[in-house]
DNA sequence: CGGAATCCGCGGTGATACTG
DNA sequence: CAGTATCACCGCGGATTCCG
């Protein structure tokens, strides 16, 4: 188990700093699907409460039907959110985090923190 | 702004459930960089030390000199990465995590740690 | 309203060969 | 050893149109 604030792994070749061969291919899995595109901005949209299709596509500028469809179904599909539809006139599907989803978006919720913090010695260091 | 049905997370407190759109922008780019097919990867590696360019080839199964070649150049652009040329012969070239590089490979670790916890609750869901 | 289907460009990615 | 250069593929992702 990993230390939260781990504080000296460079000191140690540890679990993690060489990352094993078997784990290799499910964390490369984790990553393409979290690293896409749009799949981590969902589920911090989603985060906020169930939203429907639309309050999605609002929530999520420059989104495309394609895309908000094509990652919410991979995100469904890998248990990390949930999908209801309702029969009703007009129709309704409302999507929400899965417990599962809720701990992935700990971990994107510190990411998007980080981003937030850092994002300007990243653009000094870029120019 | 007269908002339709949304009104839950615009008086939410947390800190990231509603993106503001200012932040979606650098978000996205870190998201970007970091998403990317190598990049966590290659920061996963350095976390144990520094490392020759060989070696991290020999560490992470599957990359081509081409991308771990323009990964390590991002990843260094960014300042996440620095890289050492010693003159001498045969020439050497080491990679290391700056400090700021060491604090995304602290998300990074969490990522892992948690993709290795739920990758067969993944699975599961997906068959 | 909530999609599905189709077309299509761009760039991320790999393979190979060459260089200092 | 540590790259650079070039070519070619293919699939991500956007725009548009149509369906239940």
């Amino acid at each position: 188990m990993q230390d939260s604030a781990g504080t000296a792994m460079a000191a140690s070749a540890g679990p993690c700093a060489s990352i094993p061969a078997e784990h290799m291919d499910f964390i490369r899995q984790v990553l393409d699907r979290v690293g896409d595109k749009w799949s981590m901005l969902i589920v911090a949209a989603l985060a906020s409460g169930p939203m429907r299709y639309t309050d999605l596509q609002r929530q999520i500028p420059g989104i495309s039907q394609r895309m908000l469809t094509h990652t919410l179904r991979q995100l469904t599909e890998d248990g990390l959110t949930s999908r209801t539809a309702y029969a009703e006139v007009p129709p309704r599907v409302e999507y929400a985090l899965t417990p599962l989803g809720g701990g992935l978006y700990e971990i994107v919720k510190q990411l998007i923190g980080w981003a937030a913090d850092h994002h300007h010695e990243i653009r000094a260091n870029r120019s």
